[in-house]
DNA sequence: ATCTAAATTGGTAGCGCTACCATTAAATTC
DNA sequence: GAATTTAATGGTAGCGCTACCAATTTAGAT
């Protein structure tokens, strides 16, 4: 039983396969398969045999020829924006950690904020068939959209609402929560508005709905800060520069994201303005350290461990036939009172 | 030449496939995998027939099945601690892009700090056969570190120093880093130091240089408060506490990350400390955002984005036969020097 | 015009695994 | 005790793709 003696295909990896486990323990190699996969169906003793040769050759099962023959990859792909420092980074974690101890594997795809990178990911995910994809955000119709749809794979969209997902949805509505900020803030008393906002759909229609409300208590229109790409302290600092000197009279501050926040609060503190006092501010995402910040950032927080272990949830149902019973669901927000407004 | 004249297979997973693509061209399989693969072997006739089939029927390759018929599964795999606002965010990003760029994709596998977990994580990663594979941190001695070896795939461990690593290594020396904070500190007169510190091993060895620095000095021995998994400003902020009352006399203080580092800052705006006058704080990371913070903080810099794209070069170059001149990289660290000390 | 090399195409045979079906032995039913 | 079910094993035939080799055509060299 000499290693030597193993003939191999000028083709093969070289790594153990299977088969070499199956010889070892001297049974078909369908029955090291099921002893692998499904020790249930196995006598003890066989399964014994066979355990016994896994340890000994340090046999790990190549998933690529698994997942080939039996169309099933246990891999799901997530498609985010980007990793660094980010309000997604909950949910990926509450993704990973769902699917990891099910078996499942993430495959992490960034877009980048660019929709043309997007198109290019997205074939690339697709083309490792993986048993379920994950969107942050709701997939705008194009060749991306059609393509997932035709590829037939499960697809949870979230971090957004809309009547017609590509199949199942777990998000909240940035139209409710612009609304909602703008009440909250005008409630405190507040009446004149700025915005500071990256370059973002959903950040688009928070500011509208943010507007919208101003509009409706007859209140002067917002002055509107757009960052553009820039997500930074650095921006949010500069961008409140801007405020205090193009629209002096402000009050209240809604920034599109925690990060923006941080350098509004870090500029008033620069320029000793009294914050919540003269101008109250408020971010989005509740990022994880701005509770503890000094002064505390007041906020809109979104449950984003919950989107991604029932994201994670979802798409194992699917992946493994079952019926997912509620395939869009709203997981809302909460405005989160702090010191800052 | 319609559609439903096809006929599959029980098993098939019903997607387009590579010969329904070279029917419709009228070209073997063959040729339509080289018109897609390795364009300039085939003529420019046959090439845009393949390329209309392959549009109109929105074909995208299999590559599971590609990878196991090639043994080149162009996916990367990347264990890292936690993906949740890590000073390791930028050396993903910069990996992930680089990648992508070269056709690659990024696997993700979280160990939470945990080593069980990344033993498991490891055969679950090994299992998806990738062409190569990025660890955060130098891997101890045990079974993991034997099965990678015995993979026989290209890695490369960093963040870290260690003269035998599994096979390439791109890292700096945390013991270093230990020495020239000490020097640092005490170059500008500082006399009583405290640590703050995460558990964990490269935490562990910047303190016992930055330690052995100080007792060479005369002077005497640092106050530490161990955090534990704690990696929060709000653990910064009691940390602080801690050390303003068993420690009074504290005059600079070491953080083991940017965070904690945050969270005295904090405390110490709370209690009206004077930074730096009365005591300097450092951190380690240079996390996007500490530069634009008030005061903005002093800190060690990584260049994470040199070692992600350093380590994506190096696994490529590994898994396309090319030789890595260098396989062990000291990227080392620079102390940016800003408000806090 | 003859020979050789290069370019283009196709056929065959797997990669390592599992679905599906067939077989045998053991246990259960009437 | 015959008929039927259940449990345990194995054989065959792919999954969708590419490495490898062979065949053909065309261009280039002599």
């Amino acid at each position: 039983m000499s290693e030597n003696e193993i003939k191999r295909s000028r083709r093969s990896s070289g790594a153990i396969t299977l088969h070499d486990v199956a010889r070892l323990a001297g049974v078909s190699p369908i029955t090291a398969s099921r002893a692998i996969n499904k020790p249930k169906q196995v006598s003890p003793e066989l399964l014994k045999r066979v355990e016994e040769a896994v340890a000994r050759t340090g046999y790990v099962p190549n998933r690529m020829a698994g997942g080939l023959a039996s169309s099933r990859s246990k891999l799901i792909a997530a498609v985010v924006p980007s990793t660094v420092i980010s309000v997604f980074n909950e949910t990926i974690e509450a993704l990973n950690n769902t699917l990891f101890d099910a078996g499942y594997q993430l495959m992490l795809g960034q877009s980048a904020y660019s929709s043309a990178r997007e198109e290019l990911l997205l074939d690339s995910v697709i083309g490792r068939r993986p048993d379920g994809i994950f969107l942050t955000g709701v997939m705008q119709p194009g060749k991306g959209r059609t393509r997932l749809m035709a590829s037939g794979i499960p697809v949870v969209e979230t971090w957004d609402l809309t009547p017609t997902p590509i199949d199942m949805l777990i998000g909240f509505s940035h139209t409710d929560i612009g609304l909602a900020v703008a009440k909250y803030l005008m409630s405190k008393g507040k009446k004149q508005f700025a915005i500071i906002r990256a370059e973002d759909e959903r950040a688009d229609r928070r500011t509208l709905a943010f507007n919208a409300a101003i509009a409706e208590a007859g209140l002067s229109k917002p002055y509107v800060v757009n960052v553009g790409d820039q997500r930074s302290i650095r921006s949010g600092r500069d961008a409140m520069s801007l405020i205090l000197k193009n629209a002096p009279k402000t009050d209240a501050i809604f920034c599109s994201s925690d990060l923006l926040a941080l350098g509004v609060l870090t500029e008033a503190r620069a320029q000793k303005i009294d914050v919540p006092n003269k101008i109250s501010v408020m971010g989005f995402g509740d990022v994880p350290f701005v509770a503890d910040m000094l002064p505390s950032l007041t906020t809109v927080r979104i449950n984003g461990g919950k989107i991604g272990l029932l994201a994670a949830q979802y798409l194992m149902d699917r992946a493994e036939g079952r019926e997912v019973s509620e395939p869009i669901v709203n997981v809302g927000f909460s405005i989160i009172e702090r010191d800052t407004a």
